[in-house]
DNA sequence: CGTTTCCATGGAAACGATTCCATGGAGGAT
DNA sequence: ATCCTCCATGGAATCGTTTCCATGGAAACG
């Protein structure tokens, strides 16, 4: 496989594919084959070959393309054509095997699937092109083996740093990213004892703005809808709960505590189960969003109106939270800027330069699912008025 | 850099870092720096250390580790050990060099956070897994030039394949890649004159579907509201809904007749748009899921009620699309089926095996918000029963 | 017992880039 | 004019792995 001269010419394809999503009939049977006898790309255009073509040698071709050293107005000129014409694009791989640096970094999140995490992705991913360096996205599925599976490709892929949400206590993987020092970044979560740069929301503070806004309102019996105790956030949430709880003297019942596992339909069983307390709560907390959207389910089909009967605020705002029926009140951080900071910190790392830990601080956003005042209780608060209803911040 | 002894021994961390999320005031302004020197993995060991602790050649050490070729049972034994023993973790980058097959896939979404993209990563990546493939997941952000920039990088990675929800028409990257012929597939959409397997929805009976469902409950003007004509699933439902409405007799005014963007809001003001017609629908589809909610926003906030005074259907069904007020009805296919299938055709033709298109079915999935008969409209149908609620499947 | 076959192995080439090193020439200073 | 400096360049080493090739010895076969 030398520099042939095969390399310049495009060969016609030879076979056609099948059926352009006819919108025919469901499930298509027949096996028109689509082939590709050799599998991967053919045709590359080496740098030998862009030298070759410029007049100069592969040292030269280089420095141009790689645009480090001084290197002639005339060889500069002649390079960059050529590579132009050829259609010469650089092997990422190649460059990274030589100059120990890929330019691609990891991001590894729980669950794209949720909307906190997928603005994350998206926040992270958007930084990083902007300093163009490539994203590996990738899904630990809430499963501690699945992230070390993940870590372990990262590992073998050579990126240059990871930014991770992590699950659980420091498996061994994540172990030995740190000691390896391989650049790492933890996002919205954290774990115990890793030595870390981090950016996190302010749990207390959020679980604080949520509990005075609805204290406010008269409730003092509040169900807490948790997170994981094996997921830092989780546990944070949990214990600021705990301690608001005392501190703004509500009563702390241990029945209105449920845990779920950041999935909505978790938050529907936790919803039910404080309800079912001998003397429910006349409003709910969810750690997370979907779990939010879960209770809501539930407590409608239980015929309570959240709003009304029922307050309700949620962790993490979505794009579309607003829309529901009602509206739903959140203590928020934008997930985007949770994301963006997480890379320009790793990017930091990445090059050398000193990176602190960020916590961002939360807010409140009142929509109607807060507006009720408590009513169903036995203290007797203030007269029922039709609350002052929100804008939707 | 030679095979020195202290790649055996990890040195102890030097510095650390700073501030582990203490829940303190929010913004942490303080600099005490997390310092990393040397920028990459240090202590990276090299398959030729493996040999030199196992007493063999790199060649053999080569063929035990990548289980190739055949070698005796105790050099087998020994390599093994000596890679357990050092923590050998092969550089896919210098695999991939050498052996022109990366493990290494990339699938290009034009919107992660678009719950529906989501699903299909998700699908996608768990099937690259399992064979042991690595994604990397990529965000076109419903933008062409992102969408290139992307596609470049994923060239110059020198992936083994892609799978890809296109933008627009074809771009320049998006034909090199096809007449380079590396392994392409597409998901969800396609492009004009590309002749490449793809996964797609079966479009006309999903509309077919939802027009039918519509229609037997007695709306005769359905408004809709499209996706962008930029991309082949929103030109394919509009043509659909044209033709479907022509079909059952429908009213075809163009004022029915809205585009958007597939993202919320753009839902919400077709849905404005829809609703200040002369003669309004009643009965609202929706060609994707995001849009839908914009439309129940906005239907909402009009004072109407979807499932008694308007009757919605939409695309593509979501986790949560039943935990809303009134749960939605779908024409839907398992997004998560379409990435899991995306990435079986891609594993096939990246293994130079034959593979076809496929175009999946859609199923109706019957919630409340179509639960309403044509009610509003000039011709009295049938007397007004409460309807037969349907099952939320 | 001699010859062929085959298998395990070591050494070296190759993958495609970057980077080091030596060199030749141009230009500036004396 | 001579020397020194510096810049652009070609050639070669290098990154970590796989794969090719040659070889030595054991097994199989006559």
């Amino acid at each position: 496989m030398e520099s042939f001269p095969w390399k310049r010419f495009r060969p016609a394809r030879s076979v056609r594919s099948v059926q352009q999503n006819g919108p025919g009939a469901g499930a298509a049977a027949d096996a028109q084959p689509f082939r590709t006898e050799r599998p991967a790309m053919e045709n590359t255009v080496t740098i030998k070959d862009v030298a070759a073509r410029a007049g100069v040698s592969v040292g030269t071709a280089s420095r141009v393309l790689s645009g480090s050293t001084s290197t002639s107005a005339a060889s500069r000129e002649q390079v960059r054509a050529a590579a132009a014409e050829l259609g010469y694009r650089p092997d990422a791989r190649a460059r990274a095997l030589r100059s120990a640096r890929s330019h691609a970094v990891a991001l590894l999140v729980s669950d794209v699937r949720n909307p906190f995490f997928a603005d994350i992705a998206h926040g992270a991913e958007q930084a990083a092109l902007a300093s163009s360096y490539v994203t590996l996205l990738a899904n630990a599925n809430e499963d501690t083996v699945q992230q070390d599976t993940y870590l372990e490709a990262f590992l073998t892929q050579r990126v240059d740093g990871i930014i991770i949400a992590p699950q659980g206590e420091g498996s061994g993987n994540l172990r030995d990213i740190e000691q390896a020092r391989l650049p790492l970044v933890f996002v919205d979560r954290t774990v115990e004892g890793f030595d870390v740069p981090s950016v996190t929301a302010d749990n207390a503070q959020g679980v604080d703005l949520a509990l005075a806004h609805l204290a406010s309102q008269g409730h003092t019996r509040i169900g807490f809808i948790g997170g994981p105790m094996a997921v830092s956030t989780g546990r944070a949430r949990h214990d600021a709960f705990l301690r608001s709880v005392a501190r703004h003297g509500l009563d702390d019942d241990p029945e209105l505590i449920a845990a779920g596992d950041f999935r909505s339909a978790s938050g529907g069983t936790a919803a039910a189960r404080l309800l079912a307390a001998r003397r429910p709560p006349t409003a709910l907390l969810a750690a997370d969003s979907l779990m939010a959207v879960g209770a809501l389910g539930e407590v409608r089909r239980q015929g309570l109106r959240i709003g009304r009967d029922l307050a309700l605020v949620a962790f993490d705002d979505i794009e579309w939270f607003g829309e529901l029926d009602p509206p739903i009140t959140v203590v928020a951080h934008s997930a985007r800027e949770l994301g963006e900071t997480a890379m320009r910190l790793l990017l930091e790392v990445i090059e050398g330069r000193p990176a602190e830990s960020v916590v961002l601080p939360m807010e409140l956003v009142v929509r109607q699912s807060s507006a009720c005042r408590q009513a169903t209780g036995e203290q007797p608060s203030v007269l029922l008025t039709p609350g002052p209803r929100p804008g939707t911040a």
